[in-house]
DNA sequence: ACCGGGATGTTCT
DNA sequence: GAACATCCCGGTG
């Protein structure tokens, strides 16, 4: 739906930390494969000195300052994948990174793919197939080839959809100090769904 | 339960 | 060289 689809739009160019948690709840989908956000930091550019966008602009990071509702993916610590939802103006960087996601569809596919990059004949419990940022691009398959893809295109393998089913309301939201940082590590930057199993 | 270290490669000082 | 938006395993209480 064109119209869904204008309002998803609108919403994440907003600062990254309006964005992070509207973020909760909605559905990453990939083929045949689909997730739901649970937990999510935002990450507020060249202003966060914890953003990779605090010192501008670079190769790796010049998906951050593009259109909403992109996907930033970057490689990490040398063997991970972590993925992020552009958001802001164009040309403002700013972003959310995804954490958590609970498995919706596609469990056996998430759990074979999760085994095989452990290199283990045994796959992870379903608490834990999208728990942690590297995690949940191992699960759904997520790499470089997706960085830049637009999350509201229908045309895109991966996309951010709203859940048919959305968490009954007053489904209460939590709040913390980001993880695995080294600076700004005061801000209460990440949100997660309070109660949830399949948060980090 | 908590803690330490290794894997592994790109980016920054 | 050191740091890094991570994860997993094996040690010790």
């Amino acid at each position: 739906m064109a119209r869904r689809r204008a309002v998803l739009r609108g919403a994440l160019r907003a600062d990254p930390l309006e964005v992070a948690p509207y973020l909760l709840g909605k559905l990453l989908v990939h083929g045949r494969l689909a997730a739901r956000i649970v937990e999510v930091e935002a990450y507020r550019g060249e202003a966060d000195p914890a953003s990779h966008a605090y010192r501008g602009r670079t190769a790796r990071n010049a998906t951050m300052f593009g259109r909403a509702g992109l996907l930033y993916v970057y490689f990490s610590y040398g063997m991970h994948w972590c993925a992020n939802v552009v958001c802001g103006d164009e040309g403002v960087a700013g972003a959310v990174l995804l954490r958590a996601l609970e498995p919706v569809s596609g469990i056996e596919e998430m759990a074979a793919a999760r085994a095989a990059r452990r290199r283990s004949d045994t796959p992870p419990a379903l608490r834990d197939l999208c728990r942690g940022p590297a995690n949940l691009t191992a699960a759904l398959g997520i790499t470089r080839t997706h960085d830049g893809a637009d999350l509201l295109s229908p045309a895109s393998a991966v996309r951010l959809l709203d859940d048919a089913t959305p968490p009954p309301a007053g489904a209460a939201l939590a709040r913390g100090p980001r993880v695995g940082i080294t600076r700004a590590v005061e801000a209460d930057w990440r949100f997660w769904v309070a109660g949830s199993r399949y948060v980090s």
